[in-house]
DNA sequence: CTGGAACGGCACGTGCCGTGTTGACAAGTG
DNA sequence: CACTTGTCAACACGGCACGTGCCGTTCCAG
């Protein structure tokens, strides 16, 4: 049957996927090559290329597939409470092993292979994006914010900062630095004795 | 001399410096080769890897060297015109060639290198904060801001979304855009219709 | 039974790694 | 003018991973 076909073949799309998963929280994804990934995988190296172009892609796809536990976003009525919700959960997902690391690695690779750029964006940035565009707009429209509030602006305003610190100054995620970062969008940052 | 013998030493390290900087704006860093560099500076492999202990820190040095110009803080007495003048002189070295692909190639490394992000940190990246921050500093005792004004947060929620940009979603570092931040920071993002 | 597709295993040629060796050449020394 | 010393380009090396062929096997589908 073409089921038996197609179960094999996405039983060996997740070994591969285990094995690339594996060598890469053992030794960093700097020293994983693709024979060494079919090597674990007890796999042919055709197998491999035969379902990702590069090691790149392959990658990608591996990581990406931890991500099943989801960063969906809640909605308690209280949009900062939200925010901080997930906020949190992010930080808590990259700040330690293994998802921390790979994930940055994955954003290193991305920085020299345009397509891992783009596949990245689209399958984990732009859904994440929407998602919390989405919780802004409600609470916009719940009155939460004003109706001239930049929900772009912002996600970029809460996002920047921690990724800054994952990827440049490789300072820890902390709950306190996310409620710093909440506390200044939305509660604003007193920037003079009175407000111009 | 040992002048003579120091002058030869210093042409061939820039030599070499420059000829990887051809190369990596020619093919891209991810094709740039320590064999490929020595042919092109006409010089020995040896002569590369006595000075250098690996490609990426090659590579800092080699982008580092370009920075000549500069990033200082003027001080014309009005913060936030300071501030919006580092910024788009760092858009429009971040966005454009040949700095932007370059330094996006060099923090890319860094997530695979940790020897490339601390050097990076500590030639580059803490001197420019340090900058931005005695500049913010001498703003508040002024008075321009607020005594309680959090100025470390305030580096990182400006920087963090042009990094944000420049690394995630490469969308472009527009003076529009840096103009949103320094408002968003400055002026309040007006999250609501009366302010907590 | 037969054809086709996917597979593991193996070997190939290529490119780059980091190191070792050699001989040319220049700078300072007696 | 030899002579030492140090630096260098050039070449060769073993090792590794690349991406691509080919082989014989296995497993369904018709």
């Amino acid at each position: 049957m073409t089921d038996h076909r197609a179960a094999r073949t996405d039983n060996r799309t997740h070994t591969i996927m285990q094995a690339t998963l594996d060598l890469a929280r053992e030794a960093g994804y700097a020293k994983l090559s693709i024979e060494a990934v079919a090597s674990r995988a007890g796999v042919g190296k055709h197998t491999v290329y035969r379902r990702w172009p590069s090691r790149g892609l392959l990658f990608l796809d591996a990581v990406l597939s931890l991500n099943t536990a989801g960063l969906d976003h809640p909605d308690t009525g209280d949009i900062v409470a939200d925010l901080r919700e997930v906020m949190t959960r992010a930080a808590a997902l990259l700040g330690q092993p293994p998802w921390g690391p790979l994930y940055q690695d994955l954003i290193g690779e991305a920085q020299h292979d345009p397509e891992v750029a783009a596949a990245l964006n689209r399958r984990f940035i732009e859904p994440q994006t929407a998602n919390t565009l989405a919780r802004l707009e409600a609470a916009k429209d719940q009155g939460q914010l004003a109706p001239d509030f930049d929900l772009d602006l912002a996600f970029e305003i809460l996002s920047g900062p921690l990724y800054y610190r994952l990827l440049i100054t490789q300072q820890p995620l902390t709950h306190a630095y996310i409620d710093r970062v909440l506390q200044a969008v939305f509660a604003g940052m007193s920037p003079r004795p009175q407000t111009r």
